[in-house]
DNA sequence: ATTATACCTATTATGTCAATAGGTTTTTAT
DNA sequence: ATAAAAACCTATTGACATAATAGGTATAAT
């Protein structure tokens, strides 16, 4: 399940390319018209600057903007930075302990083939998609 | 992500399917040959049973099995019955409170067609299919 | 100097997951 | 009848993640 910190990290991405504007836009400005907790975006918005993924400027006239153009941002890369867990049973991940099961096991190669799926699909949107209400193919 | 529960009820399932036997077999049996705790499995077993899954049959020489042969089941409906979240994101899920945002919502399309692509996933992938390690299409 | 902003560290409440514990009831085999 | 083997039932616990809150510090523009 998505978490909600995956779905506001990626409406406040969306709300970021929707403004479709140069200019620094102040965290307050965005949690009000998301209707989200300033405070507790700041924890999520935290992750996206450090990845890069957003630029912020501090002080008066400071805020956030994009780095890149919308078509230039995938789902995938926004989820997997806030969500951490885009394995999808703990088999996959790569922290989990080793299971002497895994070479028999009937289950591990349709959880590999979903999780391809998985992939596919979120990397396959880009910001850009969403703001048309285009989903791809 | 898909929990243990999900995942031990399926390698019960499995474990049934395989022995391909008319006759009863006790948990402890079974869950000796996953190497899973008996009393964790009864909670799960519960389900499965209640739903007519299995069939269970108490006292000396009962046990679990099988209710439909292993080509009639699919892992979507196991899945579902104890992991009741195949919701993606809460938004979508039937208990959620009512979103005002939802109409106007960019991502709402996308968690949508995931949840299909999910569904027709799990739905389309019987236990027969898992036993003989053949993923369809 | 003041104001507006990002940025930082810590704490908390809640809930779910995973598992354990100790019983009761039912059925079969002897 | 009796004993054993099994399902079935109710409650409790520890650990962890999520979601959120709180209060502060650093930086930049006016």
């Amino acid at each position: 399940m998505i978490s909600t910190k995956g779905r506001y990290a990626l409406r406040v991405m969306l709300d970021l390319a929707e403004q479709a504007s140069d200019n620094y836009i102040p965290l307050e400005e965005i949690a009000q018209r998301q209707g989200i907790s300033k405070k507790y975006l700041e924890i999520i918005i935290k992750v996206l600057v450090q990845n890069h993924l957003l630029e912020g400027h501090r002080g008066k006239g400071g805020g956030y903007r994009l780095t890149r153009p919308p078509k230039d941002y995938t789902v995938g890369e926004i989820l997997a930075l806030t969500e951490e867990r885009l394995a999808i049973v703990s088999c996959l991940s790569s922290n989990s302990e080793h299971c002497e099961r895994k070479p028999f096991c009937h289950t591990i190669p349709m959880w590999e083939k979903f999780e391809q799926i998985t992939h596919d699909f979120f990397f396959g949107i880009t910001l850009e998609d969403l703001l048309n209400r285009r989903l791809p193919e």
